[in-house]
DNA sequence: AGCTACATGCAAGCTGGTCGCAATTGGTAC
DNA sequence: GTACCAATTGCGACCAGCTTGCATGTAGCT
């Protein structure tokens, strides 16, 4: 067995991409999931559930959490969790490895060559597959470091 | 500015030495204090808050979320988070870098030398500090790889 | 033994997320 | 273009995991 390559599908590049994705898996395009896509896919960063209602209003959060569900498992979103807080959720990208700094929530994208000598490494030494954009790690930028000492959650 | 060699404080060894270390925070030793460093210091694995309290009949739940959050402060457990469920708590070990699987639970350490350098890598490429025992990373174990295809939430 | 700040149990509350249900609507068939 | 039906929606109730306020209890100093 080797580390997989990748996801069980690629990823998805355009908002079209997107939504023929979603209607190979039956899914409907409705209003809702359309801003929720061109929130998504415009974003730089990664976005908690209520970041993204509060840029669609009129849309209940159930909605949004359910088109969420719906779109991880059509391979258009990933989420992944940091800390105590709620989950942060992105359009995927080429196998990477997110870090958020735990106090300041900055994302640095280690991108697919550490993400992939990790995933080797770890296959090969405890028979663990990393699978890419599930996970995220938290570590701290050098700007929020200096309040490590009185931090007292992550 | 370099990758910090380890946390503010020496893991503690003993129980004594974490009793000391409650006692130098200005803590109080307490039967539920005292139970449950027995409980954390014998386990092997990490625990969630709900299995501790399976193991102190007589504890309120609100006891045991107040001592681990003394103990966290007083550096004589960690807690990390993988995926969607409850925190888990562990005695600190040397820097290691916990893979959670995320269907079964299994934990495995990588050890102080991945840790290293990953760590190193990622402060020399993106200036972002990881802390050893404040983070954990999710996989999928072996055996339950196969179920990755109808995995739904993580 | 007495004192007092720390600790505890209990219940209420909070956040993030899920679910059941009735009303609505997208996408296809005609 | 209209009808149909399953997918989708909003709403409210609900759940897990955790935190907090408050009155009572107790560790540990003197």
């Amino acid at each position: 067995m080797t580390v997989p390559a990748g996801p069980p599908r690629d990823h998805p590049r355009t908002i079209d991409d997107a939504i023929s994705r979603l209607r190979e898996d039956g899914g409907r395009l409705t209003a809702a999931k359309r801003a929720l896509l061109d929130v998504l896919h415009r974003s730089q960063n990664a976005l908690t559930a209520d970041q993204m209602h509060e840029q669609l209003v009129g849309f209940d959060p159930a909605t949004i959490y359910r088109a969420l569900t719906q779109f991880e498992a059509a391979g258009i979103v990933t989420h992944s969790h940091h800390g105590h807080g709620p989950a942060l959720y992105r359009w995927p990208h080429a196998d990477s490895l997110p870090v958020v700094c735990e106090a300041c929530g900055r994302v640095v994208d280690l991108g697919p060559r550490v993400f992939k000598s990790m995933a080797r490494r770890v296959h090969n030494e405890h028979s663990m597959v990393l699978i890419p954009g599930h996970f995220a790690i938290s570590g701290w930028c050098e700007g929020c470091l200096p309040n490590y000492a009185s931090a007292s959650a992550s």
